[in-house]
DNA sequence: TGTTATGTCTATAGAATTAATAGACTAAAA
DNA sequence: TTTTAGTCTATTAATTCTATAGACATAACA
């Protein structure tokens, strides 16, 4: 289940993908535009800077832009970013890498060999798609709903 | 991430499926062997009970058996068990569904509509591995590196 | 029948993680 | 040099996860 955090972050990129482009936007209008404590959000966009997702400008005029187009802004970078890893398992993590606690031997641990699976099939989606997807796929449903009114009018 | 608990079940599933079929298992002698707070473990097979995957016995000669052959217990099935689901998002859950706090318009909120390839994703290969892979996976993986020590000698 | 073995159940405590807040600091613009 | 706005470090609050305790119920067997 992915974190609220996350949730929140992709609520701010999604909202800084359809604005105009250039134009920065303020922590202050993002918080309350998409109703998430300033605060927190702070701390959000700030590791999605410093993870590269992000620009940011200090001062008048100054407010956070995206950093690369949304349609290179993959869900898994973003994921990685926010929730530190993808992997299910800790040992299969590349960005995070442990050994389980107990674990006699991760080369015949059949958790692991089975889970490398989960990790693979969950990699390749979210890396996969982009902030791009999000935005149009809302859009596109939104048009649908719209069609819809409109011939029932 | 998948939870401590899990994997403790993963580990108590995969010793019940290594001991010969009608044999029951005491939850003790699980603890002892697979290092699992036994209290704890009490809690997690009594889940998988519930969960119909585990079948136990009170009194003398009891214990914890399999309730079906290892190759019909999917993966799946013991994540959404311990893990209440398997959905990135509880907005598209369908063992545990809940309305996300404050999303405007769930059919055309774009996290929703891009998790959901995160959620079939995830279900599809979840669902298709079982507690046999796992078993076998490891026995594989111990018979490699057998048979590379024994050339190395 | 009663004694022992074993799972069941409810409650709660402790630890870790996640979510949220506070306040001082730094950089840029006018 | 004043105002605007992001940066950074700490801390608190809330929630979830992990673990433990103890009383209870059920089955087997002497």
């Amino acid at each position: 289940m992915i974190s609220k955090k996350t949730i929140y972050a992709f609520k701010a990129l999604i909202h800084l993908a359809g604005t105009p482009s250039g134009q920065p936007v303020l922590i202050a209008d993002l918080a309350r535009d998409e109703n998430i404590p300033k605060k927190f959000l702070e701390f959000i966009l700030l590791s999605l800077r410093k993870g590269g997702l992000l620009q940011s400008r200090v001062g008048k005029g100054g407010g956070y832009t995206l950093a690369l187009p949304a349609n290179k802004i993959t869900i898994g970078s973003i994921v990685r970013i926010l929730e530190g890893d993808i992997a299910p398992v800790q040992c299969l993590s590349t960005t995070n890498y442990a050994r389980c606690e107990e674990c006699r031997d991760e080369a015949t641990c059949g958790i692991r060999l089975t889970m490398t699976d989960v990790n693979v099939a969950l990699a390749t989606v979210l890396d996969g798609l982009t902030l791009a997807d999000m935005v149009e796929r809302s859009e596109a449903a939104r048009n649908t709903l719209q069609n819809v009114v409109d011939y029932s009018i």
